[in-house]
DNA sequence: AATCAATATTAGTATAGGCTAACTTTTGGG
DNA sequence: CCCAAAAGTTAGCCTATACTAATATTGATT
């Protein structure tokens, strides 16, 4: 399918591209699901609610985003009542919860102070490689 | 207006969100600037076909694209003719070029093969503060 | 047990960012 | 110089992510 008038750098970048592209698409699920995690740790349940707040975003938007992520079983949620997460869903705020920590622990390691460490983690975790998040674990054993 | 209810932390939560947030909607318009500048440098002009391959989106996307950072004040453009950016849109991209570079750079230093950092500097450029971004230059200096 | 506040849902709206298909304009090779 | 291919535009569609306002449900307190 590779179109023969393009150059290998342009198709390059236009993979690349794509693959930020699809990052967005699990960005937010990401979160949602490592914040449901955390909330059920640390209260015993996740409630909608709670998430508006944590999130800074509306109920409304919640539930919307809740449904689709019921949809793409992440979540299971009942009318009214209190959110879960699948086994899958456990299994990605695993992970994001363990990646977003090795960023905050690396830009922490590199000198960056731990307010802007925290605010930067939260941007820059969706989109680190398992090769860079490597990296960034050699250099705090270095370190 | 800050909610009483909420603890210090659940607020810092929302800000770090709504931070993210905001990068989304700079991400792209940075993107493109990014390569119109590349492509003006390279082969004297930013067509939208060219954007399209590069993007790799359809030309109509690009189209629709294009009319918002005109109405943004980021790029000129006439039907049937080639993408000019203005100043402010020259300025985004030489600030966005910039940063990409150094977080390529770092990545590289720190062992990553150029084929990743290409593609993890892709994402990560618009989620890293000056802070960071410093701390990130500190390290390729000390290299 | 009734009521009210807190919580959740629904309906309706908007924008961004994508697509395909059909159309128009420009341009370059014969 | 004309006409086909390349480039650009338009219309119509879709999903994700946000919002407000109105409504419904739950649960705690009197």
């Amino acid at each position: 399918m590779s179109d023969q008038r393009l150059s290998a750098e342009a198709r390059r970048h236009a993979a690349r591209f794509q693959r930020v592209r699809d990052a967005h698409q699990t960005e937010l699920a990401e979160d949602y699901v490592e914040l449901i995690a955390k909330l059920i740790e640390e209260t015993g349940e996740a409630r909608l609610v709670d998430l508006a707040d944590w999130l800074g975003v509306t109920k409304a938007t919640v539930n919307n985003t809740i449904q689709r992520l019921q949809r793409d079983g992440l979540v299971t949620s009942k009318p009214y009542r209190s959110i879960f997460l699948t086994a899958e869903g456990e299994a990605l705020a695993q992970m994001s919860r363990e990646r977003h920590r090795t960023v905050r622990d690396f830009l922490i390691a590199l000198g960056v102070d731990p307010q802007t460490a925290d605010a930067d983690a939260e941007g820059i975790e969706h989109h680190v490689s398992q090769v860079t998040l490597d990296k960034f674990k050699e250099f705090l054993e270095r370190t």
